[in-house]
DNA sequence: TAAGATTATATCGCAAGCGATACAAATGTA
DNA sequence: TACATTTGTATCGCTTGCGATATAATCTTA
């Protein structure tokens, strides 16, 4: 709310650093994902399904802040590669639950390695990173509807 | 380098928050640029152009972090709407100079407001936006080339 | 209980992103 | 000056993201 100079100079933007710099962490990523066999968006999707398995759609949505537009297509291709079942609920045929196959199951303790594999790569210290995750949820928290 | 604990939770993660408030904020931007009639990506464009005219894709690729499979495409769009004109440099035909159109040019009176909207609409204060930079800063300069 | 709202997911169309690769112009080098 | 290398863009194929809209199942309510 204090008066803040504003001006269109790239560097000063916040969206810009914000977009670049998610790009290109997302890029580390890369090698250890491949490695897995799936993308970053499917890392996340596990990510979800680790902690709760035989969920919604819906519920997955508001995990990652994602549409069905999105979702859809993105669960299709992990049930064609067997990572995931799609299943229509029998006490509400709108619902599709998610579930885990035994090949996503499994595929969990490979990942375990992963945070700490990107925590060595990236040079934020402890307070950097705890500072970094209070102002990007406060972020979140403001724009999307609430978590 | 200290010994942190890492698991794999998904608000644990640093990739997360990162991903989804770019995504988030990207989309605050939606209503003005819809406005303007360009995307967020064109509008990035069009913040290196109003700072630097008549430059090379290699140019822009570098100072968004891009690649000319991502630049050359949006580039082409940005043609075909009259923003920017696409010419071979005479001098190493390798080149292509990327030149805004009048039309662009006087678009960025227009988005000179931008800045001080999206200042309003995000919660954070001085002190968060500058902790931010910093930090997105560092990450940057990390993983990509040198700035 | 039939019509209208609401909910959950899907479809469509388009613009990014990006890994891999291609290609022509320029440069280096023997 | 031929030939290999490097440089700057472009092409291909695929997976997100997302606005807009569609569709079917459920819920509401008169």
């Amino acid at each position: 709310m204090e008066a803040q100079r504003t001006s269109l100079k790239l560097e000063e933007q916040l969206c810009f650093p914000l977009y670049t710099a998610s790009r290109l962490v997302t890029q580390c990523y890369g090698p250890v994902l491949t490695a897995l066999g799936i993308t970053y968006p499917q890392y996340l999707v596990l990510l979800v399904l680790w902690e709760n398995d035989d969920v919604n759609l819906s519920f997955i949505a508001q995990r990652l802040q994602l549409q069905s537009n999105t979702l859809t297509p993105l669960l299709k291709r992990m049930q064609e590669q067997g990572l995931i079942t799609r299943t229509r609920s029998e006490s509400d045929e709108r619902n599709i639950v998610i579930a885990l196959t035994d090949k996503a199951k499994n595929m969990k303790q490979e990942a375990e390695q992963i945070p700490q594999y990107l925590a060595d790569k990236l040079p934020l210290s402890l307070d950097e990173a705890r500072q970094l995750y209070s102002i990007l949820y406060k972020l979140i928290n403001s724009t999307g509807a609430a978590s």
